[in-house]
DNA sequence: TGGGACATCTTGGGCGTCAATGGGATTTAC
DNA sequence: GTAAATCCCATTGACGCCCAAGATGTCCCA
């Protein structure tokens, strides 16, 4: 498998150390990356974290702003500068670090949730409600296009 | 066949597994899915179940997003984050997990749905009712189009 | 047409492996 | 010198894998 998939929940030990999945574990391993990427999420309590390719997505992004607007200034200070390396032991675990528990809020475990082409880290209940939230408003999308598919004759009659 | 059809009630056995009903088993090995990929249904309390190419399809749909906005991040963390990988056993078996019992409200028996490029897992219970809405549903829709196709005239006579 | 043999599917249970976790020992940084 | 990080090893509990038997349906033959 080559992307980040599924969602686990992980003990953080004693040591503040914390298991990352195997599943994903065997994804890192197999594009090659030494170390993991973090960067806190901008309007959620979470962090993205994944190799350096996590970069690409940002970086495509600032390509194609104005380099003389304070825009592209901000994005390469939040993608570039306030990003933290995370090494993996051998056994495949990550050492917590604080700037982490104060974004996320985690304190005793981590839930860990596949993106794609990366991963984040919740804490555990904030992701629970996220996940809802998520559905609401997926499925909201969902009736509206429902709606639109039908025609404005079945939306008056709704 | 290609094709997830009809629907099963199989139980579950005290390890927490099910036997996936054969005719669905042989789609799989036909289209040479190693694992099964599983999503809650948005709408339902059912488990959507295939294989990966039931991803495709969402992030088909994810590329049409500008990836910077809310939408595009939701439906990655749907689709990507929300799922879960089942494994099938040689004797054709899944484990249940605690997410799928949770969603539809599995207990001791899972009703297998086909349908056609996925089948889904329900409740059995909800599953009767369920197939008795849709009908109401479908009925009533093609009284709604009957009607339409009749004209104005007609719809005001109703 | 009824019965019996057979094949296949579903279900039950034991065992080994691996991942998650806990803790001690050693090294490194400050 | 102290604290933090890293390495190494042990435990345990879940999960995958294997073998076995009951249930169900099918087909063939009398």
């Amino acid at each position: 498998m080559d992307r980040f998939l599924s969602n686990a929940v992980n003990r953080i030990d004693a040591k503040g150390r914390v298991s990352v999945p195997a599943h994903f574990r065997a994804v890192v391993q197999k594009r090659g990356f030494q170390e993991l990427y973090a960067l806190r999420a901008l309007d959620v309590p979470a962090i993205d974290m994944g190799g350096l390719d996590l970069l690409d997505r940002y970086e495509a992004r600032l390509a194609n702003e104005d380099p003389f607007l304070q825009t592209a200034d901000d994005m390469s200070f939040f993608c570039h500068g306030d990003g933290a390396f995370v090494k993996v032991d051998a056994e495949g675990r990550i050492t917590v670090p604080d700037f982490i528990r104060d974004h996320t809020g985690i304190t005793t475990d981590v839930a860990f949730v596949g993106r794609g082409q990366f991963f984040q880290l919740w804490e555990p209940q904030q992701f629970a409600t996220h996940r809802e939230q998520v559905r609401t408003r997926l499925l909201k999308l969902r009736q509206d296009m429902t709606a639109r598919a039908r025609g404005p004759v079945a939306e008056d009659m709704a």
